[in-house]
DNA sequence: CATCCTACTTACCGAACGGTAAGTGTCAAG
DNA sequence: CTTGACACTTACCGTTCGGTAAGTAGGATG
């Protein structure tokens, strides 16, 4: 088994620019992680922008693999969307650093000149927001509609995941560890009550 | 009527470091916003960090205001609720760049040295947790779970906030419009949703 | 007219940044 | 034994950063 060097900034590359940003994270501190000076990062990587693109393209692959694998588990629409939005949640758990990119990179890249056409959420979001439209009571409300609910639950998720650290610390452990234990639960019911008011109006 | 430049030199630099966050933004190019040199800016702030304290500490006043003239403006606890968060969603909207500046805040404060002991959005968090616990259906619920509750709706307002730029250009202006005024309406709903189960349950 | 404060300016500093150029050791292939 | 690709290294470059020091124009005060 070789290092694999390449693999191992990309790892490191994720957790500095997702604990400091595009701007507050240096190309040498990255390699300096793995004890290598920055031209060797700068072998892998031609410049800092390609280093952070394949850390965003690994980032959206995942989450596309994902959203896939929780689509095809299918079952009636309501299940498949509570679902979804679930293992969303334990996603962004499992990967806390994977959200607090997505996140900054949402609030960045008004300020990078960046399409935003092609938004790596894009296809996530919309196939999100077809499958809450085949739930009955949702299908023939617009659009619009549909996706500010859908759009609402990814939001306090990924909220959630990116306040994690702090009301760790803002609260002691334990006290928070109950919040981390209520939150899913609490999730879910917030899920069901929105489709169950669908349903039943 | 005087040039008033440090209030100026803070206005800017709240669009500075919105935009850019704390790393990205340079106090030269605050200064230059104004037409200044960064020294200017220097004179006024003698630090870096000690202008950015200085526009979070405005922001959590402004905060802090808004909540208790909400929470004076009472009613039953249900109707409060609502209020506050209804209107926290209008201040989200009315002052973009302050949300994206807490929620930049609570991505980077960890890497920084805080203590977030006393986090800006604590009091206004613990409030509003108090106001949820006074509805009926609530107030037996352990704190943990109302936190939850209330978390998940601030952290739908708050993302949709910092969404809005991406979402803007994901689809087309008109597209948009129709997302951004259904949003208010599916958040009431979620809201009224939320109250209805509790006393019904 | 001299003095002092305010609100800046230009000049300068060391450190860190992203990035280029050129060299070096290792190792497999011809 | 040589060649050449690979995976780095040290050396260097220009720019920008936050921050210090010293100077200065304008106005109020004595």
């Amino acid at each position: 088994m070789q290092p694999d060097t390449r693999g191992q900034l990309l790892a490191a590359a994720k957790r500095q620019f997702a604990a400091k940003g595009f701007y507050g994270a240096s190309i040498s501190g990255v390699a300096g992680e793995l004890g290598l000076s920055k031209q060797a990062l700068l072998y892998h990587f031609k410049r800092k922008e390609d280093l952070y693109a394949e850390v965003l393209q690994e980032i959206s692959e995942r989450l596309l693999r994902f959203m896939r694998a929780a689509v095809s588990r299918a079952d009636v629409p309501e299940r498949q969307l509570e679902d979804i939005l679930l293992g969303l949640y334990v996603s962004s758990r499992e990967n806390p650093l994977d959200t607090q990119i997505l996140v900054r990179e949402l609030l960045d890249n008004q300020s990078r000149a960046e399409t935003a056409k092609d938004w790596y959420l894009r296809p996530f979001l919309e196939e999100l927001v077809a499958v809450a439209r085949g739930i009955p009571g949702l299908e023939d409300r617009a659009f619009s509609a549909v996706f500010c609910i859908v759009y609402q639950v990814i939001g306090c998720i990924q909220y959630f995941a990116i306040s994690s650290p702090t009301l760790t610390r803002m609260y002691d452990e334990q006290a928070f560890e109950r919040i981390r234990d209520d939150f899913p639960v609490e999730l879910r019911n917030q899920i069901r009550r929105l489709v169950a008011s669908s349903g039943g109006a």
